[in-house]
RNA sequence: CGGGGCGUAGCGCAGCCUGGUAGCGCGCCUGCCUUGGGCGCAGGAAGUCGGAGGUUCAAAUCCUCUCGCCCCGACCA
């Protein structure tokens, strides 16, 4: 394609709003706009790019087996309401009434929907497994969209879903699909890791992450450096700080006394009541499935939410709002404790964080405006409560897996996630097959999405420069550019264009830069864009026969002969063929 | 949802405090010049100052409301 023809606007200014570097290049370049928060129109080069994407996650899924759809993104509330997810889903989901007063809703994910065609047509095991999937828009409500692409409230996904007789089947399939992903993403040119997940609202038991490490990640993520144990802090286990030391017998006495105004764990660390952090007992009420649940972790912990909602078992989880706590422990944050009478009418469930098992001599609220208590022991106290780990693990403790790794802690921005859903949504819809018995057995399912701009953001946020974004080949949205540095200059011009010709019958993406530019903007337009390999054609190499091949991240040219470009040009691509053909794996 | 910031030409910004003819840079158009890393010179087009209401002789500027965008937070009792 020809650059004077094209529609790349690009910037020369850094847009004020964007503060990533994807979001900021993306624009600069010429690849997105915004339309409303959170929301993007693709400009024909992210088209290219969002194209090649799909068409890896295509391969990858066919070639284990996959089969693509393309479902509805307008849902009735109905099919909804059969998993209960109109309701859990909350504000998240965009809604609407059609002009006959029934309620619809956007496509968030679509488990409703592949598992009611799965009820109304798979009837025996014979048919199993099936592994479904599609290439969709998806739209959720999100709170704050931010980071220009990472999080928006329109996005493409590739969902697949898995329909499996039983456990074993879907294990199969489960492995099929983490195959799969870390193909797509080495494909793709994304170093990733796989962590072990909260699964949240889907629901279900195991599921992984695909997290790329950058700062520009929204979730925190620990990995062991010794064992390659890594997990979601939302879920990650580690063995704690050491437990605080023993205290004098004297201060297993259980004892009252006042803290007038004392509102936090830090008033309470300071002078004149001196109880360090770590011997304070944190009381946090929640609301779980409707619910208070009242959680206790150590005073310098802070409570991981997702590890209350599994061991709440909840679907829908918030912190209580303040009315509610009055309610539940009769007083006001800042005296709130797990000392309560598990008996009287309404007393909320306890969880109490595992690291705390066997401590005394502890202080806490005292459920009373303004008192606390002294000497808690918590085998003694809280024996009502029952233990969970609910803290959040801190970046150096020891690995829960392994004798002597260290957990690291990174952010990261998650680009896939893998779920094994079981029965949840076949059992609540009706997916039932006949197993080789003649039972009918509910189907066992899993669930798998890739967010397809995310990746192109990943792909940016780990490749670019100063100068702009360094696109990985497989991607690219062209694979050569030719640039004329002189476009004025005949010779220039012809040279060009021969070049031009003879990449393109040999099958290369190439655009052409034939603009009326001085050398000095088509050259930072170039770099900006970021294709991977670049052909000046300028008059001071053409007086040596020579053109300068130059690939994007390396810091000098070559000068080659023009005859040479192709056969250059090709060998770089072959070598990503070959890659792409053994899935990602460079051997 | 809580807090903060910002809406002025296509983009980036100044002007607002202290009311009085709307400015700068980039981009765009024309001409000359230049031609290997976002040239130079000259001329030009382009803005209901996010919207509504109010105060005032007079509002981009002050007041009220509203819409939008960005950032931080949304366990730390």
């Amino acid at each position: 394609m020809r650059f004077s023809k094209l529609f790349i606007p690009t910037l020369k200014e850094i847009p004020a709003d964007a503060t990533v570097a994807s979001h900021v290049l993306l624009l600069r370049a010429g690849f997105l706009r915004p339309l409303a928060a959170g929301i993007y129109s693709h400009l024909p080069l992210f088209r290219r790019v969002m194209l090649k994407i799909e068409a890896i996650v295509r391969a990858e899924m066919d070639r284990i087996g996959a089969q693509e759809f393309r479902l509805p993104a307008l849902h009735p509330a109905e099919i909804w309401k059969e998993t209960g997810r109109w309701d859990v889903m909350g504000e998240t989901m965009f809604r609407l009434t059609d002009r006959g007063g029934r309620s619809m809703g956007l496509g968030m994910t679509h488990e409703e929907i592949f598992t009611s065609i799965a009820r109304g047509e798979l009837r025996s095991w014979r048919q199993l497994p099936q592994v479904w999937y599609q290439i969709q828009t998806k739209f959720r409500d999100e709170p704050r969209p931010k980071s220009g692409v990472l999080r928006v409230r329109e996005f493409t996904m590739k969902d697949a879903y898995s329909f499996d007789l039983d456990q074993a089947g879907l294990d199969r399939s489960f492995e099929d699909q983490r195959r799969a992903y870390g193909a797509i993403f080495r494909r793709c040119g994304l170093s990733f890791v796989a962590v072990d997940a909260h699964s949240g609202a889907m629901g279900g038991s195991a599921s992984t992450e695909f997290m790329v490490r950058t700062d520009a990640g929204e979730d925190d993520v620990a990995a062991c450096g010794s064992c390659g144990y890594a997990a979601n802090v939302e879920r990650a286990e580690s063995r704690g700080a050491a437990a605080a030391a023993e205290p004098d017998p004297a201060a297993r006495v259980l004892k009252k006394f006042a803290t007038p105004g004392v509102r936090t764990i830090d008033d309470l660390a300071a002078p004149p009541y001196g109880q360090p952090a770590a011997r304070q007992l944190k009381t946090l009420v929640y609301v779980a499935d409707g619910q208070p649940v009242v959680a206790v972790v150590r005073g310098d912990d802070e409570l991981n939410e997702a590890k209350l909602q599994t061991a709440a078992g909840a679907q829908l989880l918030r912190p209580a709002r303040p009315e509610e706590i009055s309610v539940s422990l009769g007083a006001h944050p800042g005296s709130l404790g797990g000392l309560y009478d598990p008996r009287r009418a309404g007393a909320p469930r306890l969880l109490v964080d595992a690291s705390l098992r066997g401590l005394s001599g502890m202080v806490t609220g005292a459920n009373e405006d303004g008192f606390h208590y002294a000497g808690v022991d918590v085998a003694r106290e809280l024996a009502h409560g029952a233990f969970a780990d609910l803290r959040r693990v801190r970046t150096g403790e020891r690995c829960a897996r392994c004798e002597r790794g260290k957990l690291d802690l990174f952010k990261a921005l998650e680009i896939g996630h893998i779920f094994k859903l079981g029965t949840r949504y076949s059992a609540a819809m009706g997916a039932r097959v006949l197993d080789p018995e003649g039972r009918e057995v509910p189907i066992v399912m899993g669930s798998y999405g890739i967010g397809v701009e995310r990746i192109a953001a990943a792909a940016v946020e780990l490749h670019h420069d100063e100068d702009g974004i360094v696109w990985p080949l497989s991607i690219a949205p062209y694979q050569v550019t030719v640039v004329a540095l002189q476009q004025q200059d005949p010779a220039v011009a012809r040279a060009a264009e021969q070049l031009y010709d003879g990449l393109s019958a040999a099958g290369v993406e190439v655009l052409l830069d034939d603009r009326d530019e001085r050398a000095g903007v088509k050259l930072k337009d170039a770099d900006l864009i970021g294709i991977p390999i670049r052909i000046a054609v300028g008059k001071k190499s053409l007086a040596e026969g020579k053109v300068e091949y130059k690939p994007r991240g390396e810091p000098a040219a070559e000068r080659i002969a023009p005859e040479e470009v192709v056969r250059r040009v090709q060998r770089a691509l072959a070598e990503v063929s070959f890659v792409d053909a053994l899935g990602g794996r460079r051997e």
